[in-house]
DNA sequence: GTCTATAACCGGATAGAC
DNA sequence: GTCTATCCGGTTATAGAC
C-alpha cells in the first residue's frame, strides 16, 4: 500500500511473508533479509532475535484476524443478515490472504499458550457472536443449537477449503487450479445456503 | 500393538510420533533416536537421510488416512446410513489421533506436489463418495448439491475442531480442557444433525 | 547391526568498521 | 543505521571400531 517504507516496516513485511509461508521453524533469517533487501545483521539490530521478530509478526497477524472478525460481527445484530455478511466477508478476506489461517493454526498448535497472551478483544467477539445466536434461538428464528457449535461450524466451512487446498484440489478436482478457483468462487453461496438450510426455521 | 519389534519398525514408529508432533522442520533426529531407544547413527544406517525418513513416514500416515476414509466409504451405499457412519467413524478416529490432520495439512501445504505421488487409491474414494451423493440427489433424497461441496463441508465439520483446538478452546471455551472434551463428545451428534438438516429433503 | 567419535554444514547471533 | 566478516552452537551425516 505504502510506497516508501522505513527499514523497520520493510523488515516486518518481509518477515510476515516468509514466516507465513514457512512457519517459525522453516523460516530463515537470510531469506527475510533478502526479501527486505537488507542484510542479516540489520535484522538483529532491529529485533534482537529470530524469536522476537516472530512474536512481533504473529501478534500482528493474529491481531488482524481478530480485528476482521470483530468488524464482521459488530455490524449486524439481525441473525440472517449477520450470517450472510459474516460468511461473505470472511471468505473474501481468505481469498486475498489464503495462507493466514494455516499459519495461525499451525503456530497456535506449536505453542498453544500463545492464545492466552493474545486474548484482549476475545470476549467482545465471543459475547457478541454468542448473543446474536442465542437471541435467534429464543426468537425461534433458528433451531436450538449451542453457539459454540454453530460458530465453529461456520468457521470450519469458511476456512477448511483454504487450509486443505492441496487435498481438495488433488483428491477431488483433478489437481486442476482452474477448477479449484471455480470451486472457491462458489463457496460463499454454498456456505450461506448450507448453513441457512441447517439452522433456519421455515 | 506389537510387543517385540525389529529396529526398523521401532524407528518408523518413533519417527511418526516426532514428525507428527513437530513437523519436518521442527523434528530432530536426536529426538527420534531417543524415542526409538537407539542412537542417531543407526537412523542413518536404515534411512540415509532425514528427508528419506520423513518421506517414508508421510506416505505411511497419508496412506492410513486414505485407507480409513476408503473403509468408511465402501461400507454403505444408502445415503443416510453413509452419512451417519462416515461422520461418526471419522470423528472417533480423530479423537484417537488428533494430530494427524494438522500434520498432513501442514506438510501438504509445504510441498503440494506430494499429493500427486500419493494418489493411487484416490479415484476409488472420490468416485465412490461422489456417486453416493449423485444418486441421492437423483432420488430426491437430498437437495441438489455438488458432490465436491458436500464432501468438503462434511470433512470441514469433522476436522476443524481438532486442527483449531487452541482457538476453539481459547476463544470460545474459556481455555478449559474439560469444556473442550465435552464439546468434542458432542460433535458427532451435532455434525450429523447439522448436515442432515442442511441437505435431507423431508 | 549397533555403537562412539567426529566431520561437515548450516544458521542465528555478534564484533567492529564505516 | 548499515555493512562485512566471523563466531559459535546445534544438527545432520559419516568414519570406523566392535
Amino acid at each position: 500500500m505504502v510506497k516508501e517504507q522505513n527499514t523497520e516496516d520493510r523488515i516486518v513485511d518481509a518477515a510476515k511473508k516468509v514466516f507465513i509461508n514457512k512457519g517459525m521453524d522453516g523460516a530463515r533469517m537470510q531469506e527475510i533479509a533478502n526479501e527486505a533487501g537488507i542484510n542479516k545483521a540489520l535484522l538483529h539490530y532491529y529485533f534482537r532475535t529470530k524469536n522476537k521478530l516472530f512474536e512481533k509478526v504473529f501478534s500482528l497477524v493474529f491481531g488482524d484476524v481478530l480485528h476482521v472478525i470483530e468488524q464482521a460481527v459488530t455490524k449486524e445484530t439481525d441473525f440472517e443478515q449477520f450470517l450472510e455478511n459474516f460468511i461473505r466477508q470472511y471468505i473474501r478476506l481468505l481469498k486475498n490472504k489464503p495462507f493466514i489461517p494455516q499459519f495461525v493454526i499451525h503456530e497456535l498448535n506449536r505453542k498453544p499458550e500463545r492464545i492466552v497472551a493474545q486474548i484482549q478483544s476475545k470476549n467482545v467477539i465471543k459475547e457478541q457472536m454468542f448473543s446474536i445466536i442465542e437471541r435467534a434461538v429464543e426468537k425461534k428464528e433458528i433451531r436450538p443449537i449451542q453457539p459454540v457449535h454453530l460458530v465453529t461450524n461456520i468457521l470450519a466451512l469458511c476456512i477448511f477449503p483454504f487450509v486443505a487446498k492441496p487435498m481438495v484440489k488433488g483428491l477431488a478436482l483433478d489437481d486442476d487450479e482452474k477448477k479449484y478457483k471455480q470451486y472457491i468462487n462458489e463457496r460463499p453461496d454454498e456456505v450461506v445456503a448450507f448453513v441457512k438450510q441447517a439452522v433456519l426455521l421455515r
